[in-house]
DNA sequence: GTCCATGATTGCAT
DNA sequence: ATGCAATCATGGAC
């Protein structure tokens, strides 16, 4: 835009046609404009819309090439910006609208928005990650999932370019007919930003519902293909039995250590949390129905001790275990009792430990534990401030199985 | 289709 | 932050 009365550079004051002559007694002296130049102009501008179309059109050139009309124009222009406009403009500046923050910012960590490089495939795989399983079985799925989110993509880019191409072709429109109409009446720059201004808020509020629909889209697809609850996996034969053998053998103190989940979701292919789901679900289920148990723990109890006696490293199938402290931090307060886990220089219950769990059950096994005097041997402590994970899991290797413990037990649990 | 097993989530307590 | 308990949601056997 250039200067005052877009699209109108400046008329020469003396190129006036000979048409205007007339009308203009005081054009060729030389001496200012009177305040009758200006009553004479005004008058012909209010009788225009009387006068036939040639007549007007006549008029309405010799008017746009009368000397005074630059300046009209320009003190038009500028009382229309004092009033109206700027009582507009203050409420104009529009704060950035948060609901479209959140949308724009979705759609770029979903990898829908932003940079196409590795986008949706890195969104597809956080997702993954945050859902917790990313065992090869559904690398298929993802694959899927990652085709349909490109697909979303595509169809998002695509009407956001049309959109945009539709504001940018509707805003040259309307600014060349605000040209054009400046011609007759005043048009400010600020008018014409206005209402470029204006049109952009149509089209981005379109645009809008384009991220809407597209967000919900995203959502769709992967509640559809990645919500773990609807994909659950059960983990491979291999991983549960790593993880019942760790279990058992550690049945006096199954929290294993950070280390130790870690080291058993390398071995399983899980994640670190899900080792961790896995045991607090295995303690719930253990304790609540320890009969139900029993023979899967004297299994594990034998497969650990035959590994023990043929001189395998309990470790190489149970990963280290929990710090001295204990992980719960209660198993391991009155020590005393439990003369194996409380050795020193042992580090907790590493290998002679889970030796004498499995030696346990492997006797558990036979039923004969009763001799053992199991309060003494095996029940390692009282456990006050865990809510009694010992109470409930000891005495069930010992337990005849008649007695049905897993009513009984879960009782004094909960 | 039903039932049970099982992995994940949620709310709460510590 | 971690664990417990309840619950959800799905897989798989029947």
């Amino acid at each position: 835009m250039q200067g005052r009365g877009v699209g109108l550079p400046g008329h020469p004051p003396h190129q006036g046609p000979p048409g205007l002559q007339g009308m203009n007694p005081h054009q060729d002296n030389g001496e200012p404009p009177r305040k009758q130049d200006i009553g004479d102009i005004l008058q012909q501008i209010m009788t225009i819309t009387d006068q036939s179309l040639d007549e007007a059109q006549a008029k309405k050139h010799a008017l746009n090439c009368h000397r005074m009309k630059p300046a009209l124009f320009s003190v038009l222009c500028e009382i229309k910006e004092k009033t109206g406009l700027s009582i507009r403009s203050n409420q104009e500046e529009e704060p950035v609208d948060p609901q479209l923050m959140r949308l724009d910012n979705m759609l770029l960590a979903e990898g829908v928005a932003g940079p196409e490089k590795g986008g949706g495939s890195a969104a597809a795989a956080a997702a993954a990650a945050a859902s917790g399983g990313v065992s090869p079985d559904n690398s298929i799925e993802h694959s899927d999932y990652r085709n349909k989110l490109s697909q979303i993509r595509q169809i998002y880019h695509s009407e956001l370019e049309k959109y945009e191409q539709a504001c940018n072709e509707f805003t040259t429109h309307v600014m060349n007919l605000l040209r054009e109409q400046s011609r007759t009446r005043p048009i400010s720059p600020k008018e014409i930003e206005r209402m470029v201004g204006i049109i952009h808020r149509k089209f981005s509020s379109i645009q809008m519902q384009l991220k809407q629909s597209t967000c919900e889209a995203v959502m769709i697809l992967r509640s559809r293909f990645l919500d773990a609850r609807r994909k659950r996996r059960n983990f491979s034969k291999q991983a549960t039995e790593v993880l019942n053998e760790y279990f058992y053998s550690h049945l006096s103190n199954p929290y294993p250590s950070e280390e130790a989940k870690e080291e058993l979701a390398k071995k399983c292919g899980i994640t670190v949390s899900q080792v961790s789901n896995w045991f607090g679900n295995k303690r719930i289920r253990y304790k609540k129905n320890i009969g139900k148990f029993q023979e899967e723990a004297n299994i594990y109890a034998v497969k650990t001790a035959v590994s023990v006696t043929q001189g395998t490293h309990s470790g190489a199938n149970s990963p280290t275990t929990p710090t001295s402290a204990g992980s719960g931090g209660s198993f391991n307060l009155s020590g005393s009792n439990d003369m194996f886990l409380g050795m020193p220089g042992l580090n907790g219950d590493s290998y002679q430990a889970s030796q004498v769990e499995a030696l346990r059950h492997s006797m558990g096994a036979g039923a004969y534990g009763e001799g053992m005097v199991p309060s003494q041997m095996y029940s390692p402590r009282e456990m006050r401030a865990n809510g009694g994970w010992q109470e409930a899991a000891t005495p069930s290797s010992v337990t005849s199985p008649t007695e049905g413990p897993g009513s009984v037990h879960s009782d004094t649990s909960n």
